[in-house]
DNA sequence: TCTGGGGTCCTAGGACCC
DNA sequence: TCTGGGGTCCTAGGACCC
């Protein structure tokens, strides 16, 4: 089928290796490495659980909290009652933050092409320097030990021949893991895997698949086609794809940002306006000074507004000018939330976030 | 179990212009 | 007076990622 011999571009193209780097439970890892008194301790970074009362999430939690059963995204009321003797941190994300950017320079010098994902995972393309797997796995301990030297901090990489089989791959062993899949083995290595392991494969996509009788990868990649692009519109080709294994995908640099915003959800559900507003304008404050920051000029406002019942409503606005002043996020942001403030809706969240940002090059030819 | 906060991308309908 | 088709932008919501 593939046999363009006329045109070649398929019978030429080098077989690419590729390699996802997964940093091990990244935010308590950093926490140990900065607190040594806390290793071998269960370790869970998120929300304060306030003596099982507190609200939010599971961050990160380290290998010990994990015996005891708690997972990042869990409520952290939960993993109170399952581990009340853990040691609970904030999340400190600037410090996160400053170590994925000394990791990633680090990656970035062995990769041909590369591609953060996320704040502690890479993919990097070495198509031209590892000729076979056995050269790539070299490679791959050679920087695994030196992350671990220059950064003291471990991390599990998978190898494979397209960005999906890589990332699924690194999940297979940790912590500390290397799990290599050679392309004779990529049907019978994701065969058995739930669907749920794959990209884009979220709660809801994995439950209209059990609907259909679709539970493994191995079931998706037998599914027709046809049902599935019926039933999936586009996403559902690229699911049929990835189910064979199939990612054509480039490993390429995130392009520039696209917004900059903030949410937060109250300590308690409230109806009050004025606190409702101030919290607002805070959050305006903090959105404003990171686009000035990032030296970014906006059109667009949105406000995010969640009631107790977490129905959640968002609501934007596009300025008939290009602005980067504080007062208009502020005066944008009470203009749209204002109907959605009642006395008699207690409010959990509220949120704003700018976005439609001008590049300094399309500025000029405005100008 | 009672559900964070930072984002990206996609879809679908409607407005508006030519 | 009624009616096209294409393109672009805007808005709201939802799924997904870490």
């Amino acid at each position: 089928m593939e046999q363009q011999i006329g045109k070649g571009k398929l019978m030429s193209e080098k077989k690419r290796i590729i390699l996802h780097v997964d940093m091990d439970h990244f935010f308590t890892a950093v926490e140990e490495r900065e607190h040594p008194e806390y290793k071998g301790k269960p370790l869970v970074v998120g929300a304060d659980p306030k003596e099982g009362k507190g609200r939010g999430v599971v961050s990160t939690c380290n290998y010990e909290a994990r015996k005891f059963g708690v997972r990042s995204g869990m409520p952290i009321s939960r993993a109170w009652k399952l581990c009340p003797s853990a040691v609970y941190l904030p999340v400190n994300y600037e410090l996160y933050v400053k170590v994925s950017h000394e990791i990633m320079d680090i990656l970035r010098t062995h990769a041909d092409k590369f591609e953060q994902w996320g704040i502690d995972e890479a993919f990097l393309d070495i198509t031209s320097q590892a000729k076979d797997y056995a050269e790539a796995e070299v490679l791959t301990r050679e920087i695994k030990k030196e992350i671990l030297e220059k950064q003291k901090l471990t991390c599990s990489i998978g190898i494979g021949l397209n960005k999906l089989v890589a990332k699924i791959a690194s999940d297979i062993q940790k912590p500390d893991g290397l799990t290599i899949v050679r392309e004779a083995e990529v049907d019978r290595f994701l065969e058995p895997l739930p669907v749920r392991r794959l990209l884009w494969v979220g709660r809801k996509t994995e439950q209209k698949l059990k609907t259909m009788g679709i539970n493994t990868i191995g079931d998706l990649a037998r599914y027709d086609p046809a049902v599935l692009v019926e039933t999936f519109g586009v996403v559902g080709t690229q699911m049929h794809l990835m189910a064979r294994g199939i990612d054509r995908s480039e490993v390429e640099e995130r392009g520039e940002i696209k917004s900059i915003g903030r949410d937060v959800t109250f300590q308690e559900d409230t109806s009050n306006v004025e606190f409702i507003l101030n919290t607002l304008y805070a959050l305006a404050d903090e959105v404003h000074r990171d686009s000035l920051r990032q030296n970014v000029n906006f059109k667009t406002v949105t406000v995010r507004i969640r009631y107790e019942n977490f129905e959640t409503h968002t609501h934007s606005k596009t300025l008939p000018f290009i602005t980067n002043r504080l007062e208009d996020i502020k005066k944008t942001a009470k203009e749209l939330i204002q109907s959605y403030l009642r006395p008699d809706r207690n409010v959990r969240l509220v949120g704003v976030r700018v976005s439609n940002f001008i590049s300094a090059e399309k500025q000029k030819t405005l100008m």
